[in-house]
DNA sequence: AGAAAGCGATGAATTTTTTGCATCGCTTTG
DNA sequence: CAAAGCGATGCAAAAAATTCATCGCTTTCT
């Protein structure tokens, strides 16, 4: 929308860095993108970067105004899908950031499912660890987040938590594989693959540990649970994921819940940005998500 | 600010319900203003108004588009405060809906306490029964309402409430003012003024009265509180308040609680619109009223 | 019934605003 | 100590918005 064209450019100088790159960036002279900013300082009534020798940078201000220019778009966006919902033409998009989890299985199903029903309405999956996908709440750069675990921060609003125990993947013919559930210490003893830190299912394992006073040590820690599924198939180890992400029929892969004497479920949260209100096709499919979450086999 | 311009003429159509009028209003041509707007509806991607014969009216689009500028022109008077007040200018405005009993002594009073603090900040206070002031939120005319007995709607959200019980005002040297509260009875078998049925004051006499099978019939029937306040010094009467509206030292006029066997107090409510962030000045505000009714004489 | 007035829309001309170019003064970098 | 990069600015060119003069239409007054 060209009012907000200013807008769009301070963002672009606040990304850049410097107003002659921006300005190259948008396509138009380093002259009409000062003098575009310098009149709207005037009339916004304070500066809103800070001029370094070098560049630019955002001051407080700026900060201020550049979520104000993010709360509006998201606003109008919704509108215009409101607007369009009237018409009856049902279209729209929803931006989404996650966790790896829920890439292999439940997301690709989910967002096929919705996209049968409107066909008009296009996905953003945006991967994100659980810090960082509250953030991008926070900058309206998601609609919505589905993470495990996440850090509970203050704008984050929850629409649905889910429980999910965490659970070990291993090959078919693994020795543990006999079992029914797994005791936290007969992995800890085995060979295993685990996320890095910063994920949720590392967190619980480490908290679980810590308890019994034993460490996980993993033979391959590593930042993408892809790879742990597919490890297992190598070497005669095993590795962690939660069910959401596994499939009991995925070809010579199998996976064991860990004791829950040993280890308490984590939470699976939908969530959006607190206070907002999201454009309809966000609001359906988070709406669709919940349903499913609703019935979702707790395993 | 001038990005948002377009909607302002969007707003004064609206208003005007023509563009050849609104064009005069706002000072250009109507030529120019009917171009910008179909420029705007082709942007947007549909139509804001409907032509009719004899003029324009808002479509259901156009309701929502304007519901959005006015969201987003008072999130940016929000931002502008916060910036001012980072630069320490301190500046800004309150708009603020109210009941009549606000006026006289308790609205003044804290308003200057207010500005004493903060010679910048300018106010507005704009009179509305309670249905009025809870529109008045919703469509981001006022920051704040101070209403007796509002009929809970849903975009009020409740900042403060405190109890006021309905007292009964009359001539110093009226019968009814040796006693120290007075009984419902004796105030129907009185003749009386009373506000008119919109009232929340009337509205809990209407209800106490029917349920002793008796009725409010009043001699003078007004709109006006400070008309019910004056009366009673002409004629041997009563007449209805609460007593954020009275002050014990008024010239020749007391008050005294009817009983409150016969009538439970009323609530005071101080409310914004739900989840909208204030803008600094209002919020502050809003806190020292909260502060102030806080301490209140529940009397 | 017919004329007048009011409405929104549009083409052409004009005014206003925005952009591009050339260049300045300044600071950092090699 | 020169070269490169930054934001700012005067002036000319380009683009956008506004006005003026009409059109076709409907309602209202005579």
């Amino acid at each position: 929308m060209r009012h907000l064209y200013t807008f769009k450019l301070i963002e672009a100088v606040a990304r850049a860095g410097s107003m002659r790159k921006a300005a190259e960036d948008m396509n138009l002279t380093g002259s009409a993108l000062t003098r575009r900013i310098q009149r709207f300082e005037q009339e916004f009534g304070a500066k809103v970067f800070e001029r370094l020798p070098g560049g630019v940078r955002l001051n407080p201000a700026g900060e201020l105004l550049l979520h104000h220019y993010r709360a509006t778009l998201s606003d109008l966006a919704r509108v215009q899908g409101q607007v369009a919902d009237l018409a009856g033409v049902r279209r729209g998009h929803v931006s989404i950031a996650c966790s790896q989890g829920m890439l292999p299985y439940f997301l690709p199903e989910q967002i096929a499912r919705y996209r049968t029903e409107h066909p008009g309405v296009t996905f953003s999956v945006n991967v994100r660890d659980r810090t960082e996908a509250e953030q991008e709440l926070a900058s309206y750069a998601s609609d919505l987040a589905l993470v495990f675990e996440p850090v509970y921060l203050v704008d984050f609003e929850v629409i649905h938590v889910i429980p999910q125990e965490v659970h070990v993947v291993m090959a078919a013919d693994h020795p543990l594989a006999k079992k029914k559930e797994i005791r936290l210490r007969d992995c800890l003893d085995t060979p295993h693959v685990a996320p890095s830190a910063q994920y949720g299912v590392r967190y619980l394992l480490d908290f679980a540990a810590r308890r019994s006073s034993r460490r996980v040590s993993p033979v391959v820690e590593t930042e993408s649970f892809e790879l742990i599924r597919h490890y297992v198939l190598h070497e005669k180890l095993i590795g962690f994921q939660i069910p959401i992400g596994l499939k009991s029929s995925e070809a010579g892969i199998v996976h064991r819940p860990v004791s829950s004497r040993d280890l308490s479920p984590g939470s699976l949260i939908l969530g959006q940005m607190r206070g907002r209100t999201l454009p309809v096709a966000s609001a359906r499919f988070a709406m669709q998500l919940a349903n499913t979450l609703k019935d979702y086999p707790a395993a």
